[in-house]
DNA sequence: TCTCAAACCAAACAAGTGCTTGGTAGGCTA
DNA sequence: TAGCCTACCAAGCACTTGTTTGGTTTGAGA
């Protein structure tokens, strides 16, 4: 287990700068924006930072490294393949509860920071994210647990939007709960939403 | 029929801009983005424009405009429940591949936009959309087509953000029609991934 | 008490921002 | 051919942007 026990000045910084990244857009943020927010002048951002985009960096990597960390444990379980999917996809909204700005500032300006070479990065998690969900699809679908019929490089596009697009509304400590969220999510996709049926 | 024969100088900006506009954000599309595009100095685009604010209140206007008089034609329409829900999330699909730009506008800037007055019936709109819905999904429940154990706000939440995120990636002209994507997203949407179940 | 490092301030910088102003080229019409 | 209108240019203004620089405060350890 790490220790993380005191959070350092430059931590409360990040978490700052990543809760404004994710409600205004990376580029719509000032530095002047995360100063205020943390009671200091914007000038002196710099003695913890090289850049904004360190900020950021610094800030998606993180995120990234843990995320996919909890990929690779659901890849290398001994689930069967139904169970895998319910798994990934609530650790989806485990992750928008835990760490909501993280996952806006990835939905809302991974695109756009992709484009620079400091960002390449991002494209790879992109392709690795492709991987690991066509894989799960497909032992779904070798398992016969998912229906032949399915485009399945259509179905990873929809789950992977749709497991994503809730960060736009859900609050922590809300009405709902990310459990909820999950069971009703999965219901929907798993079974659809009309009364019964065999197709 | 509205005459719209020859586009003018005029539109043709506004065409322009809303490309931009949808590929970088409204905020991070610059005036000089969008003369250069076209081929002009930035200055000139103040002959034809007040603002850069009355450029996307046009489009987004006009856009909306269009959209929920198809929203409304359905509502009026005297199909059941069940072609109605799947006319709305055709008419979506259909948009994407027709106002692809104006779409992703809406989705990436509406909600920073909306914080100012000019932009108030943005969140107007947002309601009228989620009383369309919300209509929709009610007459199937009572229609017996939908299930009993959905929270259809949820269910709502769910379709608006998922029938709306494929402009990320749908590109008009490429393999799969607006019509194949429709297709297979309302056999998701109507009867889930999994092979048949009857609960 | 002295030292030192972490954290911050105060002021400025060059580049980029939306927008304004006064003027011009060219075509259409009276 | 005179007047006018549409579309544009050239130059600049006031402001905001990320970042830099040199100095100041504060608290803990020697």
């Amino acid at each position: 287990m790490p220790e993380q026990s005191t959070e350092s000045r430059r931590d409360e910084l990040l978490r700052i700068a990543a809760g404004l990244f994710a409600e205004k857009g990376f580029k719509n943020t000032t530095v002047r924006d995360i100063a205020d927010a943390a009671g200091i002048l914007s000038g002196s951002l710099y003695h913890h930072f090289d850049s904004k985009e360190s900020m950021v960096d610094e800030i998606l990597v993180s995120f990234q490294t843990e995320l996919f960390g909890k990929y690779d444990e659901i890849l290398a379980s001994d689930l069967d393949a139904r169970s895998k999917i319910e798994r990934a996809v609530r650790l989806s909204f485990e992750t928008i509860d835990a760490r909501g700005p993280e996952v806006a500032i990835f939905q809302n300006d991974a695109d756009h920071l992709g484009k620079f070479e400091r960002f390449s990065y991002l494209a790879e998690r992109n392709n690795q994210s492709r991987e690991v969900w066509m894989t799960l699809l497909r032992e779904g679908l070798a398992a016969g647990v998912l229906r032949q019929d399915l485009d399945l490089q259509l179905v990873y596009r929809f789950i992977r939007d749709t497991v994503w697009v809730a960060v736009r509304w859900y609050r922590p400590g809300g009405d709902l709960s990310h459990d909820d969220v999950a069971d009703q999510y999965l219901h929907i996709l798993l079974e659809g939403i009309t009364v019964g049926n065999s197709s």
